[in-house]
DNA sequence: AATGAATGAGTATTCATTCAT
DNA sequence: TATGAATGAATACTCATTCAT
């Protein structure tokens, strides 16, 4: 009967998804989607927390544990999260297209999920400069920041995967890719190694190691000395 | 007129947005409403063009000539796009969260703008990596990609950063932690130095000199040439 | 102005016709057709009334004096209704179609025109049954009625005859199609030889000599002098 | 549920009948009457097409068979056709009044049950000519135009009717009097005695025996047999 | 004399929701 | 348990009508 719901909610959107057509599709009659979900928002809500429980499970379940070093558990989360999507392509419209559009009580919801993935991301980029042991100058809302982008990159990069004809293989591929996108940058910043806004020199690609603007200040241009300095690091 | 009708759709939702409301919030009559947009789909698609125009037009005037070096020029593009959505979150919103989710006459026109964005962004890694004169042995598919992501990744930020008191100051900020968070990456990719998924050792972070998973392969391992090279790294 | 409404309310109906079509076809602008008739009804009365006075006049116009015989002035009349509505078939459609269904302030004026109308043609019945000097044992009521079937049968045959391709010519011909229709039965009946139901015989045609049924008795069953009786069969 | 349709329509026309009265009326709620009737269009067609068959069942039904003298025929048709109408004054004025004159759906149902019935009209009238086997002379369009002739004559005397107190009794008198009013002008032309045009002479009521006018020639001016000749005048 | 611009009032239609069974 | 039948409430859209000029 969820089935039916979300993929009714997928297809048509919150808005313009009668009852009567997600009754019909899910072969029941509609008082009886109102006798167990009692109303149109609390049925979307029951997809919606059910897409969003299996989605953090997938993720959660493909993470390798703890002990594994960061990006090992980075990218096997993201493949994780591009295999779950490409799955269900219907849950995943309900959580990016519809939930986060249609006022709060979902909107609410799938920030939650969200949150908690981007915490989780967060935990790991703290991790992994805390390993890194050097002086990450990142303040909270840098990190967070930065959890925010490696998410919506995925979001973005999930719908586009989708695009085309998902396969089990092209998880994998795109979550490398976005690895590959993410994770100099990522490392770069953790080692005190930051980009920063050039100044009108020709050509400034990869970290320099000028100071850092705003709040991304790259302190210890540090690693400095090291030679042609272990990039990527 | 416009104004009344992105705040309402903003706020509300396509569907929950009563003809009513926008045209007392525009403090004129209804009938006035659907005398100069016919409908309220029409009165919908003018919103999301004047929003997309205005977005579009406001990026590509804050980019900086096509002689400067790529990053500085996705740099300024940033900074403009965050300013922009910084300022009007309202026709943000209505893009990012409404326009896309809201059937075709809508979504088409937001991919479409998308699609110019994607574009330029393209274009501007495409440039790098020519300038890099490496062989970046990316398909165009991985470019692509690499541009969902990175579109991806502004936009998320750009709802992040909204949530927070965004103002003038913070878009600067935004731009130059998803410049960070992004362009090491890039510049690896384009200088052949890609990241590949750990075989399980201790800690690899950072672009290995492995081979390339998936489809993007890192050929020239070439940190080789040694030099200076190795930034972005 | 008021040319353009006739043929507005004419081609659309009254309720379908709108102010505005018939300003632009008038060729001035909405306020002004308000300013000189003042409400949609008043536009619409205006019409009917310029309508159904153009038509009674042409009939009086076309009629003979009453010096002549009544089969003569009835012919005439009929020429002239059937030439008139020919010639403005929106006008005829605005009476006929239009006023007559739309609610009581037209009905009414509509009905009054009618009923002059059929005064007129009352009072030839009845002048003709004078003239011919017999004891027509006709009711007034009866009378009315004759008066309406004829009336009714013009207005058909208006309706019919414009259907094809109306001309001069035609409303000659309809008009005497009608007189052969109509005459023969009014001249029995004023003459006291009225047809009366059939009883069962195998053929009954014709003004039979039976005794009246109804409120139309043949009081003399035999006018004349019986013999050659069995008249019009 | 159509009964209610029906009265409202009759009464306060298409364009004035709101749903809401009409469900009102009936004593259900608006959605029930687009549950069963889909729109107004339809239901107004709806009740159009019940009133015409209706109206065509019953005159079908009162008809006597075809083996009857055609005067007979055609008085038991109009006996039918007047109870009928008296009897369903709302629905007559439903054909008569409404559908005629709004637009194409309707207007058509209606001329088809009125075709249907004008051919039925013409058949008899064509039967009866020939009965008589005599040179009817009668082209197919003059035909045609007496159907139409006493079929306009019905309808207007229907309307006539109703206004007064119609009764069942009321119903045989309108029928004998329109047959008196028609039959022996249908009988002198079907035996080639036309009513001609007078040409200034005083008197000239009932069939002469001059030439015919127009497309009614009366060519055998044979008041033939001479004997019983002469009728009509 | 004439109108561009604006609106109050009303209508058809739809949908989430609930009884009676 | 399950549903056919019914509805209250809301919404997009239109049109006759009027000021301000």
């Amino acid at each position: 009967m969820l089935d039916a719901a979300v993929t009714t909610f997928a297809r048509r959107g919150y808005g313009a998804a009668s009852m009567d057509e997600i009754a019909e599709l899910a072969g029941v009659s509609k008082p009886l989607v109102y006798l167990y979900l009692h109303s149109k928002e609390e049925l979307f809500s029951a997809c919606v927390r059910r897409e969003a429980d299996a989605l953090v499970t997938a993720v959660r379940a493909a993470v390798e544990g703890p002990d594994a070093p960061a990006d090992r558990q980075l990218w096997s989360g993201l493949r994780g999260f591009f295999a779950h999507t490409a799955e269900r392509p219907d849950g995943w419209a309900v959580l990016y297209n519809q939930a986060r559009t249609h006022g709060e009580p979902f909107a609410g919801e799938v920030a939650a999920m969200r949150e908690e993935i981007i915490t989780f991301v967060t935990q790991l980029i703290a991790a992994a400069a805390r390993e890194d042991d050097c002086v990450p100058d990142l303040t909270d809302r840098d990190v967070a920041g930065l959890a925010y982008a490696l998410v919506g990159a995925a979001e973005s990069m999930a719908g586009w995967a989708n695009g085309a004809e998902g396969s089990g293989e092209s998880a994998k591929e795109t979550a490398a890719l976005l690895m590959n996108f993410a994770w100099a940058g990522l490392a770069n910043l953790m080692e005190g190694r930051p980009w920063t806004p050039p100044r009108g020199g020709r050509r400034t690609s990869g970290a320099s190691t000028a100071a850092a603007p705003g709040s991304v200040p790259g302190p210890a241009p540090g690693p400095a000395s090291g030679s042609e300095a272990a990039p990527g690091s």
